[in-house]
DNA sequence: CTTGACAATCGAAGCGCTTCGACGTATCAT
DNA sequence: ATGATACGTCGAAGCGCTTCGATTGTCAAG
């Protein structure tokens, strides 16, 4: 492979004008010279090495990623993480980087640090890290750009971006008042999840901000699945005064909510109105088609990666956290409150 | 951020001692010696630079990977790259590799050359070239280690990894044929797509083989879609003698060929099965739930990637392809065909 | 006819690491 | 005692590129 030594020998000019040359630097260069060193490039099919280059110029066009909480084996196969990667891409390759995967599972300061010390990449995104490890304090210190997506930079303020439940969730129940909705329920994910918490505090404040005094038999913690949602919307349409309206803590919980509907033939959105969280593909084909927030993931990865290219050219970033709204989708599972069970 | 210059001043070892004794080198080394260094590299908080370890080894520890044929805005969102991004995931993290993705989109050799003559990675990953580019020839060229994930070598011979059509196809009939039916129907994909008309000569050889009489109506040319599955498998069942069986070349026309024979009111499996292809998320929630084929693409992803760890190392790779076997998944769309329909 | 100023190019140092021949010392058999 | 060995360490070259002060030539202004 010819080396830039090549060139200066075939061209008999010194690789400090070919390297001028070829970056377009500062220097003026006779066009005659230009010329020839160009020509001589093509002729070796010559092209700089990035490694070269990246020790000389300790950077390399290259951003690097990192997935906190998800297992290494299901890091792309999973919704979320594959639309943030996507949106991680995009904003790489609209900047001229790439993005290289960083495969070693994070275990602790001590035996992981190393891989992210050596200098392979200009800066580090940080997918969901668990808010219980070391990660981001000790990629902290190191002094690598570092972005996080989903992180809450309270736990340790470093750059941030996540999706803006609390205006999600504001969405969906104001959504379901609009519609005349008063006997609104709320199944909850774990209630150990922040997400879980935030979505419950702003399903009671929109309730009181409308006037709409909450009912604690209406408010069920559950699991962000399925099984959970089948289950607790079972007991809400058991309840003698039955709620007419279920916000569901993601979209899993509202299938599980349709499912049980059906069982009891309750008719949705004729007597039960369900909005959930997440627009999974699945959402659009259930039967009524979910209304649900969809949420900004592919956005979160560019916004991101945009932050850190920022960070890199050497920009303050604040901490945020940049927050992305989610997006109401409105399907045929929600329906104005008729007028025989309000 | 300290060096390797930093450790030999701390020490009073020279570069090479430090060297040696980080890389676990031939040279023996004085037990005390070892432990002093290894005592200021702690202190120091020192770290190769991969850059600089690159440059001098010419070995980076990172294979590339780069997506032929998909959109780069979707290059993880479909289902079939995310699987064997997975796949190389999984297969670079067992050996200490890190994975780095080519955002930029392949144009054309002039072009697109330039990102991978830079040795910033070891080997190359290409997966789903489209046949009609330079892609691969181009890069086959370079002296970059090259294997490729569903790509037949005839177009150009370079290792290459895919799924088994034929035998899939033939999983699929022969379960057909063994569940009794003779009158077997079969939709193609878009009859320009190689695996469609694998996937139809292997349905007419196993008819062949088992002594059934193809019948010109009952093999139709459509699309990988599940409008097209619609439309044909409602030109199916309006035939005087219409089909027992279906199948479908892949799960979308399958979802069609379901929508149909509802509509129709053909029950399913009773009166007409249907195998798809693919085992799409959807497949195992139809109603019935579907028979099909499961992909192999996780797996081809790793063996793809194994594959190229060998060839880096200097180990010579035929270039195959090297074919998995799809997996039948049977559910509930296929039945032994009923006596008062045979 | 100087003197700047500028254009065009060169040279050398530096980026951080690995490798390998060379160079002492002990150790050992002879 | 004396080469031959093996041990432990050093030094210098090399990987391929960028950068920036130094150098040479050219031309217009003074």
């Amino acid at each position: 492979m010819a080396t830039i030594y090549d060139v200066a020998r075939e061209t008999g000019f010194s690789l400090s004008t070919i390297s001028n040359v070829l970056n377009k630097g500062p220097r003026p260069v006779r066009a005659e010279t230009r010329d020839q060193i160009l020509a001589a490039v093509r002729r070796l099919n010559y092209h700089p090495s990035a490694i070269a280059r990246g020790l000389a110029l300790r950077r390399t066009n290259t951003v690097g990623i990192l997935f906190g909480v998800v297992e290494p084996s299901a890091v792309v196969l999973n919704a979320y993480s594959a639309a943030v990667l996507q949106g991680v891409l995009s904003g790489a390759a609209a900047a001229g980087y790439n993005v290289t995967h960083y495969t070693e599972r994070w275990r602790d300061a001590a035996q992981s640090e190393a891989a992210f010390r050596d200098r392979r990449t200009d800066g580090l995104l940080v997918i969901a890290p668990r808010t219980d490890s070391d990660l981001i304090p000790t990629l902290a210190r190191l002094d690598l750009p570092l972005v996080a997506v989903s992180w809450s930079p309270e736990h340790f303020p470093i750059p941030s971006v996540d999706a803006d439940d609390a205006v999600g969730a504001r969405l969906a129940v104001e959504h379901l008042v609009a519609l005349g909705h008063r006997r609104i329920a709320h199944i909850t994910g774990h209630p150990g999840l922040l997400s879980a918490r935030v979505r419950r505090a702003i399903f009671e404040q929109v309730l009181c901000e409308n006037g709409i005094e909450p009912r604690p038999e209406y408010v069920l913690s559950g699991e962000y699945a399925q099984a959970a949602g089948h289950a607790l919307t079972r007991r809400l349409l058991a309840l003698p005064q039955p709620p007419t309206a279920l916000f569901a803590g993601n979209d899993e919980i509202a299938f599980g909510a349709l499912e049980a509907a059906r069982e009891a033939g309750v008719a949705v959105p004729d007597r039960l109105s369900v909005v959930g969280v997440d627009d999974r593909p699945l959402a659009a084909l259930m039967n009524p088609p979910l209304t649900t927030l969809r949420q900004p993931f592919q956005a979160l990865g560019e916004l991101a990666t945009r932050l850190l290219l920022r960070r890199i050219v050497g920009e303050e970033i604040e901490a945020g956290p940049h927050l992305l709204r989610p997006e109401l989708v409105v399907r045929a599972s929600t329906a104005a409150v008729s007028a025989d069970i309000s």
